[in-house]
DNA sequence: AGCCAGGCCCAAC
DNA sequence: GTTGGGCATGGC
């Protein structure tokens, strides 16, 4: 077992706020997970998380999959001031983090979440991971089943298009397809991609199948912490056009508008997406 | 029934 | 370099 002390922290916002895809909610502040080819159990208790599984050895793994050691009151804090019209959803998303998680498992992911909704692709991703990961220990198993980590690129590259279309991934089976081979070949090139700054890096994975615009800047800011990047699909075009009044395909008055977020728009993006989807639900 | 979802690809300008 | 149609799938 291992315990941290948090701040700005709120287990349920970051794992509600579309960036983990293999976390599931047993009760209020509780999750259980499949990170790194480990299944944990993570509670939080006001300040404090506790973290429950195989991860005895491992309490710089969660400082940085958590982004512990940064300064969240003072992000928040600089970003008000650099946008004070976000203050609604600042406060609205006051305990999201932003996760370091997995680079494979994101461009994966992320090529599946193209048009596609947010619990689908929590199924496609486990049932990727039934079919192409291996089976974990999980001492939870009579509560959630068998547990299975994020396939391997190599594990990835053995599906066929036709076993992939049978999983339900619809015409995102050819990128998945494609891009696992491209990574299971040369497992070092898209590491080395990963490792550059940011617009070059985007650039490089706009080369890979399924990776356009949207879901590299996802993969760079959830696997990279890539600040600059701030991902706009069709609900922060809404927002956006929203709170600015602008069009929603104006690319260039929306590029214009999050330069004022300066080094913070990766975070700006978060509160304003979790912000726009959790009003949404309300109404 | 038709629209939408954390869009991308490709052809045609 | 930009724009538009087509695209699998499932929930509402």
């Amino acid at each position: 077992m291992l315990n941290f002390f948090v701040t700005d922290f709120d287990l349920d916002m970051i794992m509600d706020c579309g960036q983990a895809f293999r976390w599931q909610k047993l009760s209020e502040k509780v999750w259980l997970g499949i990170v790194a080819n480990k299944v944990v159990r993570i509670t939080q208790r006001g300040n404090e998380i506790i973290i429950e599984g195989d991860q005895e050895a491992s309490k710089d793994f969660w400082k940085d999959y958590f982004d512990l050691e940064r300064d969240y009151g003072q992000i928040k804090h600089d970003l008000l001031l650099l946008a004070p019209e976000l203050a609604d959803a600042i406060q609205f998303g006051s305990g999201i983090r932003l996760l370091n998680q997995d680079p494979f498992e994101m461009l994966i992911t992320f090529i599946l979440s193209a048009n596609n909704h947010i619990p689908r692709i929590k199924e496609l991703v486990r049932k990727l991971s039934e079919n192409y990961g291996n089976e974990i220990p999980n001492k939870w198993e009579l509560e959630i089943g068998k547990a299975y980590s994020f396939p391997t690129a190599k594990a990835l590259a053995k599906a066929t298009v036709t076993e992939l279309r049978a999983l339900g991934l619809g015409y995102r089976d050819q990128y998945v397809f494609d891009t696992a081979r491209v990574v299971a070949n040369d497992p070092d090139a898209f590491q080395a991609t990963m490792a550059k700054d940011y617009s070059v890096a985007k650039k490089e994975l706009l080369g890979y199948s399924g990776v356009g615009p949207k879901v590299a800047d996802c993969i760079l800011l959830f696997a990279s912490r890539a600040h600059e990047s701030f991902p706009t699909d069709t609900w922060i075009k809404k927002t956006m056009s929203r709170r600015y009044g602008i069009k929603e395909n104006d690319g260039k008055q929306l590029a214009a508008i999050i330069e004022k977020y300066g080094h913070l728009k990766g975070f700006a993006q978060q509160y304003l997406f979790y912000f726009e989807r959790e009003n949404e639900k309300r109404d």
